[in-house]
DNA sequence: CCATATCTTATGAGTTCCGTACTATATGAG
DNA sequence: CTCATATAGTACGGAACTCATAAGATATGG
């Protein structure tokens, strides 16, 4: 029974679990915050979730955007469709392939939803201050690793089996 | 134009919106990773963000739990009845107040879920080893802290107007 | 004992998701 | 050039879902 710093061992294998299950968490809360959000838009979860991958992924067509949101190319024509009549984005024909749609994100609303998000990102400017830089790095960098991590978990979900 | 360490100041700034951002592209992969995993288990997003509440906070009563998910109590009977139909909960009969129904997650298909989210689990192990034991306890400390802060932004946003 | 409040669920209307099929366009082989 | 095949987006229809309303059962306070 061979047992080198047992304290710490423990210790770290206890935090990583912290760390884990705080991530359970945040999802939860950060997915309720986007339900609420969503719902003084008068947006559905998946509307809202395909505005932000497109406001951060610039324009896409339908069919990357279904790939990137996990939904059935079927399935885009009426959220976009919704976006479209409630004046969130707009379908742009492309010049080269006469095939295909690239979706733009309109920003007149913009303002809109960072009021509502407003409550959220001053509590996290909050949170922010507690910290120094070379601390902020170190947090930026981890998220940033755990976003490429649920990426690669994703990918061999989306594949196998 | 008093500038007092002008560039600290900035990649301050910029490192906080880097770390608001990080966590914007976290929630949709994290999202998208629960889409996936619900697929395979025949579950809805939204069924599995309860069983995953309910996992996390104990038994609830279903209004209870609605409240913390953010749905109407009438949805939740819909989701209850697939839950419990499919084998993951059982509704428990309080013996104090008789109008009332405690939902109990089952134990039995546990491992199914844990299997469907290892290869997650493994990237973040992965992740882990790379910080040391006081940047872990820094990490896990400040996703608790964002955790709150969606809470409370969640209660502004719940309440007014 | 009665009125009122609370907890859950049945019902029904409106909406959404997605499998299939269809149109339009692009690409490649002969 | 012509035709077969592949691809992008969407229309359509069935099945399923969400939620407002209301009903049924139980608790609580006067």
């Amino acid at each position: 029974m061979e047992q080198t710093q047992p304290g710490d061992a423990r210790h770290r294998r206890r935090t990583g679990n912290e760390i884990k299950a705080a991530l359970r968490d945040l999802r939860i809360q950060l997915a309720l915050l986007n339900h609420q959000v969503g719902g003084k838009l008068a947006l559905k979860d998946v509307d809202l979730d395909c505005l932000d991958v497109l406001s951060r992924n610039g324009p896409l067509t339908p069919s990357a955007l279904a790939r990137q949101a996990g939904l059935h190319p079927a399935t885009l024509t009426g959220i976009l469709d919704r976006l479209e009549r409630a004046g969130w984005i707009v379908r742009d024909r492309a010049r080269g392939d006469r095939r295909s749609v690239t979706i733009r994100v309109l920003p007149d609303r913009g303002m809109e939803v960072f009021r509502l998000y407003q409550p959220m990102i001053g509590a996290m400017d909050d949170v922010l201050t507690d910290y120094t830089d070379a601390e902020l790095d170190l947090i930026a960098g981890f998220l940033q690793r755990c976003t490429e991590a649920g990426r690669t978990a994703n990918g061999k979900l989306t594949q196998d089996s």
